[in-house]
DNA sequence: TTACATGATTGGTT
DNA sequence: AACCAATCATGTAA
């Protein structure tokens, strides 16, 4: 009879409002939702996000909801609306150096925030008013057999607490898993390495024509970064990616690269003709004494060669020598001394 | 689909 | 801070 009331199992409330969700929909279903918005890898986020759950149960779960709290409002999606924007996109450092054309993806990472954004404050709502409405039911309840039997009003704040904490507990899922879709949706849209789009041949053959055209030091300054990248329509740290790369792969392989060098140097050859007397060093800044440029010179560097083309048809024998061997009297203290940026066949000398 | 090319990132070194 | 070397992840041609 006058049985008190058990910590309820969370039963529809009696007034349910014909628009609002049904309450004892699983939370998956919200979860599930919420995932459709990006379209993939979803089935990673969800198991992680059980596991996640598996651990909340047993920590303090308020440390957790206040990280989820501040991760959902730095990511821009606790907040209603506007400033999603900024905060989501401000957030964003692509430490190489982003592409110009990032804002596209940025464009589409904010619109899909925002969808997870509307559905993430339509289920909180639904799930307050669902929570006050049931609180009301409850309290209702207990009135009723307060005539019965004597309720306390202590009992009473027990069980309005037992029932807030039941549903903060399915807030914390939403929240959790709100977290897991933006992080998700973060790292495919944002990430930068998966957006990588091979540069114009425009780039390209700037960028290779300044590369073998100072071979022997094939470091340019940063002032010359600029210049490249002005003209090839990147980023400077684009150009010093795309430096860093070539010397590397170049020195590795330096038999695969001999037609392209080849290329280039022909190319870079007919605009400087002749060079003759000033011997116009490519050695600026020689690193490493008794050898010109970055890779070293295996025999002290005595012969004098200014044919470029004769390092493809030589490689040294240790295999990393980029350049004949060019005699710089004058050292400039980097790349492009005066007047270089722009004409990269400047200390070409063929 | 696979193999290779290539831009970006990372960790270590100088 | 610039660079190297290794590696990752995507683009692309076969």
């Amino acid at each position: 009879m006058a049985a008190p009331l058990r910590p309820v199992p969370p039963q529809p409330a009696p007034r349910r409002p014909a628009s609002a969700a049904p309450l004892g929909r699983d939370t998956s279903d919200v979860l599930q939702q919420i995932m459709a918005i990006t379209d993939q890898s979803l089935d990673e986020a969800q198991a992680r996000f059980m596991s996640i759950r598996q651990h909340q149960e047993e920590d303090p779960p308020d440390a957790q909801l206040l990280r989820l709290d501040s991760m959902l409002l730095a990511e821009g999606v606790s907040r209603p609306e506007k400033r999603g924007l900024g905060a989501a996109a401000g957030t964003t450092a692509t430490p190489g150096g982003c592409p110009n054309d990032n804002s596209i993806e940025h464009s589409d990472y904010r619109a899909k925030l925002s969808q997870i954004r509307q559905i993430y404050h339509s289920e909180l709502e639904k799930y307050e008013q669902a929570c006050r409405e049931f609180t009301t039911h409850v309290t209702n309840l207990l009135r009723e057999q307060s005539r019965v039997r004597p309720v306390s009003s202590r009992e009473m704040e027990r069980m309005v607490d037992i029932i807030h904490g039941k549903f903060s507990a399915i807030q914390r899922q939403l929240k959790q898993s709100t977290c897991e879709v933006v992080m998700t949706l973060r790292s495919r849209l944002l990430d930068a390495r998966r957006k990588r789009r091979n540069f114009s041949k425009h780039a390209t053959e700037v960028l290779n024509e300044y590369f073998y055209s100072h071979l022997s030091n094939p470091y340019p300054s940063e002032e010359t970064k600029e210049e490249l990248a002005r003209k090839g329509g990147i980023t400077v740290s684009q150009v010093s990616n795309w430096f860093g790369n070539k010397r590397i792969r170049y020195k590795k392989n330096t038999g695969k690269f001999q037609e392209e060098a080849t290329m280039y140097t022909e190319k870079t050859s007919t605009a400087t003709k002749v060079q003759g007397s000033g011997a116009q060093t490519s050695c600026q800044s020689t690193p490493s004494p008794g050898s010109c440029g970055p890779f070293p010179l295996t025999s002290g560097g005595d012969m004098v060669l200014t044919l470029q083309t004769l390092t493809f048809l030589q490689p040294p024998p240790g295999g990393i020598c980029l350049q004949p061997l060019v005699y710089s009297t004058t050292s400039h203290p980097t790349s492009s001394p005066s007047g270089d940026p722009g004409s990269f066949n400047s200390d070409v000398s063929n």
